[in-house]
RNA sequence: GCGACCAUAGCUCAAUUGGUUAGAGCGCCGGUUUGUGGUACCGGAGGUUGCGGGUUCGAGACCCGUUGGUCGCCCCA
């Protein structure tokens, strides 16, 4: 048989792991509970055109990286590699227009066929936010305020915000036409792999990391020569909102989304920590997606963080602590230790106890498990009617009455 | 899909240019103390050196394959 692994690219946490992740997720819930974000619940699995059909069919993407398998009906369905589209999917589906404007946010596992890395996994885990329905620019601000508060409380530093702005349809249109017109004048010149992104993804050209494109990428057309008065002012206002929430940001004219249905504002918090995989929080406007899909149009705007990227970078989250650790002795007393532990329990109290063991040992075992206090019940305690209390930090302890136990540790715990 | 590096105890790592019964720290279990932890001392368990083949008198070490990991490329929704 062999032996017991995990599939490629899935991890299993544990201890400071787990915890790490506990506290990314909760420092999640708490901020965008702050902003009056709703959580919403869609499904994993999606069927295949949902992803395909907002990915492209033919691209790399759709064709190479997604978890695609047939049902036991032979239909095609695919574990979800983002969660934009499956959340689209439900609007339309599910009728939510008419809770529009809608500010969503959930988290949970997302699938990709891909190599992994540092930072990037198959099974890998997302933050995500979306306000759909909204066509404002303060919409805009608002998210990318949520996704800065975020990594203020988790304590994450090195993080820069890169702001750029795709347009309109028609200024993207236009701004697109002319770098298709400025590179493929200088085809000879373009390294190998920008000539294939030439036919197949233009605007991404932008993004090369070849140093022989360097020259002929500072040279291309900027976007602000063929802005619309109204996709320019969308930027500013943009802009200004952020500048006025405190917000620092760098123009960053080489960032881009390769897919039509984003417009205007596109963002990235990229960590300088992370090697090639840098980016921590990404998102930006899409407008054309739920349009695309079938539904009506509706201007919508989103990112998603990864939280095990996120993981990496946050302060590390105070262990858990617990409050008592309850230590028998004897049989009479492990069996009074249950009516005890439940007694704690109910009152809000975080209680164990060892289940074997000499005293020494289930000392230990409250030692390590971070208790506050022991509370040590032997034949001596019940005959008195009371409990041995022992503070963990100092060292005392003291007889306390059972009746009056449970408020004198809340009293201290 | 491509490239580089790596794989020894539960974990982190040793093992002289290929040489005999593969070691240590931490962790785990037990004891010094059958009612006292965080520090001490003593003892113990735990390895077909990822897997398969090859070279050699002899392989943890060298070669080939394979699986997995790490980092990068491609891609990045």
């Amino acid at each position: 048989m062999q032996k017991a692994q995990p599939v490629r690219g899935m991890q299993d946490f544990i201890g400071e792991q787990a915890a790490r992740f506990e506290h990314v997720v909760g420092t999640f819930r708490d901020v965008s509970r702050r902003f009056g974000f709703r959580r919403v619940e869609v499904p994993v699995v999606e069927f295949t055109s949902v992803f395909a059909r907002t990915l492209g069919e033919t691209t790399d993407v759709v064709s190479k990286e997604m978890y695609t398998f047939e049902d036991r009906n032979g239909e095609s369905l695919t574990l979800r590699p983002e969660f934009t589209a499956g959340i689209c999917r439900a609007y339309i589906s599910e009728g939510w227009q008419q809770f529009a404007p809608l500010k969503l946010v959930t988290h949970g596992p997302l699938f990709r066929y891909e190599r992994p890395q540092k930072g990037r996994y198959r099974q890998f885990h997302q933050l995500d936010a979306e306000v759909i329905g909204s066509a404002e620019p303060a919409a805009d601000v608002e998210l990318i305020a949520l996704a800065d508060l975020l990594l203020k409380e988790l304590g994450v530093g090195g993080v820069t915000l890169q702001l750029n702005t795709l347009g309109d349809a028609e200024t993207r249109g236009k701004w697109r036409e002319a770098l298709v017109a400025h590179f493929s004048a200088h085809k000879d010149a373009l390294s190998e792999e920008s000539l294939r992104r030439l036919e197949t993804n233009p605007l991404r050209i932008l993004d090369t990391k070849e140093a022989q494109d360097r020259p002929l990428v500072d040279a291309a057309p900027s976007i602000d020569a063929y802005m619309s008065s109204e996709a320019g002012a969308f930027f500013e206002s943009v802009q200004a909102g952020l500048q006025a929430s405190g917000i620092a940001f760098q123009r960053a004219a080489q960032l881009v989304r390769g897919f039509d249905y984003y417009r205007h504002t596109a963002f990235e918090f990229v960590s300088d920590a992370l090697g090639s995989q840098a980016t921590v929080i990404g998102g930006g406007r899409y407008d054309g997606l739920i349009e695309s899909m079938g539904g009506p149009h509706t201007p919508a705007v989103g990112w998603a963080g990864g939280i095990e990227r996120l993981m990496m970078l946050c302060s590390e989250p105070a262990a858990d602590a617990l409050d008592v650790a309850v230590v028998p002795m004897g049989a009479a007393a492990e069996l009074a230790a249950n009516g005890l532990l439940a007694e704690l329990r109910a009152a809000g109290l975080s209680a164990e106890q060892g289940w074997r063991g000499n005293m020494k040992k289930r000392m230990e075992r409250a030692a390590k498990a971070g208790a506050r206090f022991a509370l040590i019940l032997g034949d001596d305690e019940i005959a008195s009617g009371g409990v041995s209390v022992k503070d963990m930090a100092s060292g005392e302890q003291q007889a306390v009455s059972r009746d009056g136990l449970v408020s004198w540790l809340k009293a201290r715990a």
